[in-house]
DNA sequence: ATTAGCTTACGAAAATATTCGTACAATGAG
DNA sequence: CTCATTGTACGAATATTTTCGTAAGCTAAT
């Protein structure tokens, strides 16, 4: 655990979605879940989240055999910052660009899009 | 060059960038740019795009002894396609929960807002 | 008490991505 | 013509991320 702070990478946001979700778990309920959607050995994501461990991304409960973690980290934290640099690299920073993509392609639903609506016409009146 | 299609790594997209902005550009000219945001060594950008030519991800001609570049790929497509993965994996497939992290962070400006609505109505009138 | 099954730890291989040195050819200024 | 400069090609070293085998310690059921 260095002071260094890091940036999960994709693998490892993985299993913070599943933490995320779930409050805490144990190596094994992580792994059940995470084989529902690729292919991903047993030891592989111990050795992730041991990893993640180390990298303060996750912290664990070890009072018992099984060792129960949670995520160290917040999410709507974490997904910001990777928006942030994702925004940077894929769309040169124009969030405008980003929002009528994803609006475009990936269907939200009316009561979603009211949502946005909302927000942004309180952004307006700032 | 060989049938699958490759999504374009961090480096490799900051090459595309440029080569989209500019049209075409030789080697020199990507890194001089690439060189303002980054420290890159000329034959390191030289090789990426060597090895985006084999991956199909632009195209060149070597009619002179400086090749010129062009991008191979379509920016809209290639950002729609980072766009769907980022999505799964940051967001859980969630464009409302993207979108408003995107607009409530990444300040957008008033003209740029007043379009985001506008799709938006033109999507709920759908 | 034995043993099958589950657990952690961890080194190391494999896969992927990035960086750079070196060789050598073309160009053009003097 | 000579040589400094600029260009491509490409192998190979690094760095990063992911995967997995193996060892060894608990635990519980028989």
């Amino acid at each position: 655990m260095s002071k260094k702070t890091y940036t999960p990478t994709e693998s490892e946001l993985q299993i913070l979605q599943v933490l995320w979700d779930k409050g805490a778990a144990s190596v094994r309920q992580v792994n059940e879940i995470l084989s529902q959607q690729k292919e991903v050995g047993y030891t592989t994501t111990l050795k992730l989240m041991q990893i993640m461990t180390d990298k303060g991304l996750v912290t664990r409960d070890t009072s018992s055999r099984t060792h129960i973690y949670s995520a160290a980290i917040e999410q709507e934290a974490t997904q910001g910052k990777l928006l942030k640099s994702f925004l940077k690299n894929a769309f040169q920073g124009s969030a405008k660009a980003l929002v009528m993509q994803a609006l475009g392609n990936h269907d939200a639903s009316k009561a979603e899009l009211q949502e946005i609506k909302e927000l942004i016409e309180k952004l307006e009146n700032q």
